[in-house]
This record gives C-alpha cells, structure tokens and sequence, in this order.
DNA sequence: TTTTAATTTAATGAG
DNA sequence: CTCATTAAATTAAT
C-alpha cells in the first residue's frame, strides 16, 4: 500500500483542451499519427493522450445519435496505417456496436480567474460583452 | 453529530459567475442592496451571494495592484446604506490595508460538454475560433 | 481564516 | 478498448 500513490495529475489547459476536443470531435479513436501530431502541438506524453481520449469516450461529452453514418465515416477514415506498427492499438480492437455520432455543440466555462501560481492556464482574454 | 451535514453545495452556472464576478470586480464588499439584486438577477440565496463573495475576497481570483485609487474609490462608494441594518456586515469590518484592484482579465474555460442529467450547465456556444 | 465536503477530471486496473 | 474506480484538484460551505 505504500506504493507511490499516482503520476502527476496532469491539468490540461484550455488551448491544449480545445485542440483535443477538436480532434476528438472529428475522431473519437484517433490513430498512432494522429496521436503523435498532438504530442507535439500540445506537448505532452502520448500516454496523456492516450487516457485523454479514452476518459474521453467514456461517460463525458455530448453524443448525439442523430447522424450514425458520419460517425462512420470517421471511424473507416482511421489514420493512414502507414507508420504505425509497434502497438497494435489502432484499427485492430474497435467497438462494433457504436452507432453514435458526437458533435461538439457547447462548452461550459469555469469563469475564474487565477492567475495563480498553481495553475497555468493561459489567460483567455474576454471581450467585455459583459 | 448526526447533523444533517451540509446544504446542496450550489454549483453556480457560468451565466450567473459571469454577474457575480462582475459584481465583485466592481466592489468585493457588496453591500445589503447590492446583494438583493443580485438575488434577483441570479435567482438564488443571499446566503449563497454571501458565501461566494466570502471564498471570493480569499484566495481565488486575480488581484493586480496597479491602480489603488480605483479600488478605493469602489470601496467609498459602498452602498447606499438606505434600507440595509439588519446585519451588520457590510462596511462594518473591512480590511484597511488593500489596496489592491481587481481587474479580470481572463478565464479559464472548462470546455467540456457534457449535457448530462446531473449537470445542469447552460451550454454557450462557442464562436468557431478554433 | 481554516477546514471540510461535494464535484469534476485525470489515472489506474479489471475484464 | 470499455467499464468501474481511485486519486487529485477545484470550489462551495462551515
């Protein structure tokens, strides 16, 4: 039990958090080039990556069951398997009885401010539409 | 001990931090009027506006010390003190050494999306900046 | 102000 | 991979 409880929970921030939800929104079972790409525009580990898109497909975000063909769409258009070889974690186990289709439609804003030392968001700049 | 143990911890939609944080960058020691109308505008608890402006004035939110004279000015503006006497808690104790400003800047955005039953977030769509 | 409780989100582990 | 849980980080309430 006195095993080093867990990494460094890792806090995206919002830039990070938009380019993730843009990809994710375009492909919930992104594909190792796919993944690679976002390594290095957001800089982080393909693990985070990774547990991002998983805890991702899991209970949160909107699924709307409107469109089943786009959504297959995107799963056929998996990544080019071109260079990815060293983990079969790709096309090879998929869900078979996912007829969902996601569409990214809003997001709820965490209004705070701080600029604190323990958080490192980077600052969205509002216009004053207050 | 067997106290029922806490009220419904209010989750506040972003709409209503949107007026609350405006309010509180405006005067972070509202005063009894103040509170009424954000009562009204928010539609909850004076015990709540209470609460959040307590947490508020503590550790979250940004302070920048730039301009001291417009923080004061907020705080000599305080309310008028017409119809507010049954708790005094207004300009009664009040910190003499800030002379900080508040100045929002930011926001860090949760850009999540999960319209599910046990969140009850107002979904803002956002402009297609990405 | 400090501490506690409720939520949210990232990380793990079983299947 | 999915699903269920655990742990960490936020934020409201005391």
């Amino acid at each position: 039990m006195a095993t080093n409880h867990r990494q460094n929970c890792t806090k995206f921030t919002e830039d990070q958090l938009k380019i993730l939800i843009k990809a994710f929104s375009q492909k919930p079972y992104p594909g190792y080039t796919i993944k690679q790409k976002l390594v290095l525009e957001i800089t982080t580990e393909e693990s985070r990556i990774y547990v991002w898109f998983q805890n991702g497909r899991v209970s949160h975000r909107v699924w709307k069951s409107s469109e089943p063909e786009e959504y297959l769409e995107a799963r056929r258009d998996q990544d080019h398997p071109e260079e990815r070889n060293q983990s079969g974690e790709d096309a090879s186990v998929m869900p078979t009885s996912s007829r969902s289709h996601i569409l990214i439609t809003a997001r709820r804003k965490n209004p705070y401010t701080d600029i604190d030392s323990r958080i490192k968001s980077p600052n969205l700049v509002l216009k004053s539409k207050i």
